[in-house]
DNA sequence: TTGTAGGCGTTATCAG
DNA sequence: CTGATAACGCCTACAA
């Protein structure tokens, strides 16, 4: 039903080698013979089968994504365009694999279905363990991480500095004179101990830290990670004794929507309530929410990239094994001091 | 390095086709036997390799999906997350193809790099011409569509009615006493023009429908579908002489965070105007928005679950070639009759 | 229930 | 620059 390599050396009048070396390894060919092949190739719809050849290289041209949320994540989404973006040129496809449960997660480190079967490993936003960490390295093959942890368990790494950007971002609240801050978190769910998540608990501890050295109390509220983050939030919000001056939201997911329905009862942002994300989600600048950037997009690219030149066996342009990359806090009108400074 | 399926048999002390069989026919092979098998396995961390298997069977386990948007937009998102809650435990990873220029597309269809090198092809929102649709079917594989046209084109394919939903809820606002309304619309680029996204299209001729049927002059504001749609829209809308009492966006991506801004600017919603959107994404129950419902992730796993049918030659069980969704209007807080019928 | 052996389509090696 | 041929690792008749 399809014609295979044969079926076109045939038609060309050459060797299968020659047909082979027209596509793999075209400077080998003499022009007038590449021409033969290529029209030949085009009158019999074929296309070299990737499976075969695949098969004969030892490669997979699979990439293996590992996450504990959903793909369709703001985040995830993001890493999986920016990975998709540089794979997708160079014959590799990504499979999205999930890990929900710590049922799921011991298993496929059990089993390690994904061996033999991908030539490379992105471990997003989730910290592997010491035991599952040589696991994945025994089937020989790079294992990337993007904000995952610890980073000397992976070939290359590349992540943003939770902790740090919280504080800083906090810091700024503070320095415009709020004392009256919310953190809001989705701490993680008994379904979720010892998962894979660990954003949340670092921008928790940065928020901490900023109130610790400015002398505040941190209040933090804890809501489940659900579809009702908003009602949540905004149920206890109304439960505290007194709106506080400033809402730090670990996630722009939350803060957009709490911006809104702030505004809908009638607080004015900033003037009465300033407010902070995390992420610089599309709608952040839109709806000018101060907020902490990140692009996983990019980080996604990058890092596939480097994962694309150890495959290519050019380590050398490995330069960074692992990057940080700098927190950008980027103003816009969610903030402003507490009317409570005019008194 | 790897061990192969040979050297398990050795160590099992059975033949390769019996390892073979162990783990793709378990129920042939005697249990004793199969033990031995797995443990000689599990000792050599041997997995079966899906290339060398992939590539006897003649299968790819590859699917296709085409798209001209970006794989992180919202719809694009959640269809590849409900194609890979089917797709991968059936083995089958899911290549995401963005064609964004007439070019690339015009290329795309003429190599078709896909040809057998894929199993199943999804096309997703957007109308592929008459000769692309008999060239994808020359690759002798299922070709489904979500929310594409022309329907006849696909194996099987799944859409929503966007010219009747966008009427629909375009009627309710006149129903309510609005005749004062505007549509914003991202009309095509001069990039994208033949190109494949025409939901847009459609949803504009539902709005024009609802308003000739009430004699009601369409008001369509045109912007550009970028980074800046809600400037854009603002921009447009205070061009206005004056504000109309209801707004119509093509998109909840449009429409949420519209709402925010409309309030900081004081316009009460619904009291001084309402707004309604179109997707639902998970945003708009958050902020109340009215809009038209739709569950792309839903309709990925439901084509997914065809495709499966069509490739396990299970024909008999895909009953419906073409499923055309009902449109569901989810009424919240941001529609309300307009002030002016107080008068 | 298990073993033998041929073949899947391509690439790489080596000779010409 | 081109051709012949041996892998690549697994699956599946078919035979035992």
């Amino acid at each position: 039903m399809q014609n295979n390599i044969e079926d076109v050396a045939k038609l060309a009048g050459v060797s299968i080698a020659t047909v082979s070396r027209t596509f793999k390894h075209p400077d080998l060919v003499a022009s007038k013979t590449k021409n033969k092949v290529v029209s030949a190739a085009k009158e019999l719809d074929f296309s070299i089968s990737r499976s075969a050849s695949v098969f004969q290289t030892g490669q997979t041209y699979r990439i293996a994504m590992l996450n504990n949320d959903r793909s369709s994540s703001w985040f995830n989404a993001e890493i999986y365009e920016g990975l998709n973006q540089v794979f997708q040129p160079a014959g590799y496809d990504i499979a999205f694999y999930q890990i929900l449960s710590s049922n799921e997660r011991h298993k496929f480190f059990e089993n390690l279905p994904i061996r033999r079967n991908v030539d490379a490993v992105i471990v997003a936003s989730f910290n592997i363990s010491r035991d599952e960490a040589p696991r994945l390295h025994s089937m020989n093959v790079p294992i990337a991480g993007i904000n995952a942890i610890p980073e000397d368990a992976f070939s290359v790494s590349i992540s943003i500095d939770d902790v740090e950007a919280m504080q800083l971002i906090t810091k700024h609240l503070i320095s415009i004179g709020h004392r009256d801050i919310v953190f809001i978190d989705f701490p993680s769910s008994p379904k979720t101990v010892g998962m894979l998540h660990f954003s949340a608990t670092l921008r928790a501890k940065g928020f901490k830290r900023a109130c610790k050295d400015a002398r505040i109390n941190p209040v933090i509220i804890d809501i489940p990670n659900d579809d009702h983050i908003v009602d949540s939030a905004l149920a206890k919000l109304f439960a505290l004794d007194h709106m506080p001056t400033a809402i730090c939201c670990q996630q722009d997911s939350l803060a957009v929507p709490l911006m809104t329905c702030l505004r809908q009862f009638g607080y004015r942002i900033p003037e009465d309530i300033s407010i902070v994300g995390f992420d610089d989600i599309g709608y952040a600048s839109q709806v000018g929410l101060t907020t902490v950037h990140q692009n996983p997009k990019e980080m996604g690219a990058t890092i596939a990239e480097r994962v694309l030149h150890l495959l290519n066996g050019e380590n050398e342009k490995v330069s960074v094994k692992h990057e940080m990359l700098d927190s950008q806090i980027v103003f816009r009108g969610s903030t402003a001091p507490p009317r409570t400074e005019n008194k």
